[in-house]
DNA sequence: AACACAACCAACCGCTTCGAC
DNA sequence: CGTCGAAGCGGTTGGTTGTGT
């Protein structure tokens, strides 16, 4: 960027740049007495040579005591990961799952560390796929990772949804309201019953609590022809005082395809805030397997792979430790997660467990050579979806 | 000790979106 | 419906700090 002109500070005298304690001190004090209100009127309110805009970021970004500090945990990288393959850069949205962490720090951290991690681990930080991957055939995308590709385009929608329900929350600190989904027909419905992975993990317990009390309104169906699937829909809410009012109103979830899939959604105002927080918290803590970004904190021990904390760093890329399936080791397991072992069959045609035959090229890159890549880009997109499905037992559902 | 380079991150700019009038 | 101000958002900058030579 050249030329910076400060639109919003052209007033002579308005000071720029680091802020200084005594300012912020001012600031804090302002709003902790009075509320920012107007940002504009704030600062000359405040004492501050200021201008509101300076003020606002200030506070949002640095001032604001609900803002947690410091170190990023290993969680809070999966789930930035995560959620950037499913978001890109939006990182409003992604920071509403990550409690007390701005949309800038998320941003800052991204580009200084993660991004770089992912592309040192040969992972395309845009695409978040495998940058040499052979996924694709040669006449195109396989019918399996066009099926990924809409899944995840589904969920971007969806959690970028949940990140309005977030922000929305926080704007009606006064008013509670509730949200309800209502099924189509009802859970016997075609689209309920068309299979138990898709039903049993990734969307009965959820929406089954949320439809007590359904009414007749319609709901959707998310179909795949190819493989007979259907999803029971309920996978975009868009929820907010001027979008979508009214019980049972279509918002307009889905968008994308000339795939047969339709999703109608219906709403019903009617849920109360701690249910909002809790949203925040339902997709939290991904599982990327941590021997995927930290291959150098494990280590060898007989027949099994042990985790060495001391070893994990971010620069600690060079070399990669096998993929196993290992107690001590980070990765889906078998059978705890119908979902994704159902999902992993469907996209890829071989033993989803069997990942103890990889290695990586010289130049630190996940290779494909022997299904390395696939195995990783398995478990990445496996635990990207995974995050509709790794609500806290103790947190609501978020529909 | 001095310098160069890299990494980090707070703060900035400008575009977009929203809401009031 | 158009206009305007405020706020939100994402990309980028540049000062500071850390590390290597």
């Amino acid at each position: 960027m050249t030329g910076r002109s400060a639109a919003c500070c052209e007033k002579v005298g308005l000071k720029k740049g680091p802020w200084t304690p005594e300012e912020d001190q001012k600031l804090l004090a302002y709003i902790e007495e009075h509320g920012h209100g107007s940002w504009r009127s704030l600062p000359s309110k405040a004492g501050l040579q200021r201008c509101g805009k300076s003020c606002r970021l200030r506070w949002t970004n640095y001032l604001r005591p609900d803002i947690k500090r410091g170190k990023f945990s290993l969680q809070e990288e999966q789930s930035i990961i995560q959620l950037h393959a499913l978001l890109g850069n939006r990182w409003s949205a992604i920071a509403t799952h990550l409690p007390k962490r701005t949309d800038n720090e998320i941003k800052n951290y991204w580009n200084t560390h993660l991004k770089k991690r992912l592309a040192k681990l040969g992972i395309d930080p845009v695409t978040h796929k495998p940058k040499n991957a052979t996924l694709s055939s040669i006449d195109g995308p396989s019918k399996n990772e066009s099926n990924l590709s809409h899944m995840a385009q589904w969920e971007s929608t969806r959690l970028e949804a949940e990140a309005r329900l977030v922000r929305d929350s926080k704007l009606r600190s006064h008013s509670s309201f509730k949200i309800q989904l209502t099924q189509l027909g009802s859970s016997s419905s075609a689209a309920y019953q068309a299979g138990p992975k898709w039903h049993g993990t990734m969307w009965s317990s959820k929406s089954n609590k949320v439809s007590a009390g359904r009414d007749d309104s319609p709901t959707s169906t998310m179909t795949f022809p190819d493989q007979n699937l259907s999803l029971p829909a309920a996978l975009a809410v868009g929820l907010s005082d001027h979008h979508t009012a009214s019980n049972n109103e279509f918002i307009g979830a889905g968008s994308s395809s000339s795939h047969e899939r339709s999703a109608v959604l219906a709403v019903k105002e009617e849920r109360n805030e701690e249910e909002l927080k809790s949203i925040g918290k339902s997709s939290h803590f991904l599982n990327i397997p941590d021997i995927v970004l930290f291959p150098n904190a494990y280590h060898h021990e007989g027949t099994q792979w042990k985790y060495d904390h001391a070893s994990k760093s971010a620069g600690d890329v060079g070399n990669h430790a096998p993929m196993v399936e290992d107690d001590n080791v980070n990765l889906p397991a078998a059978g705890n997660n119908n979902f994704i072992n159902g999902f992993t069959e469907l996209i890829i045609n071989h033993d989803p467990h069997n990942t103890t035959t990889s290695s990586s090229s010289d130049n630190g890159e996940w290779t494909d050579d022997n299904g390395y890549g696939q195995e990783i880009s398995k478990y990445y997109w496996n635990n990207i979806l995974d995050l509709v499905n790794s609500s806290p037992s103790d947190a609501p559902p978020v529909f």
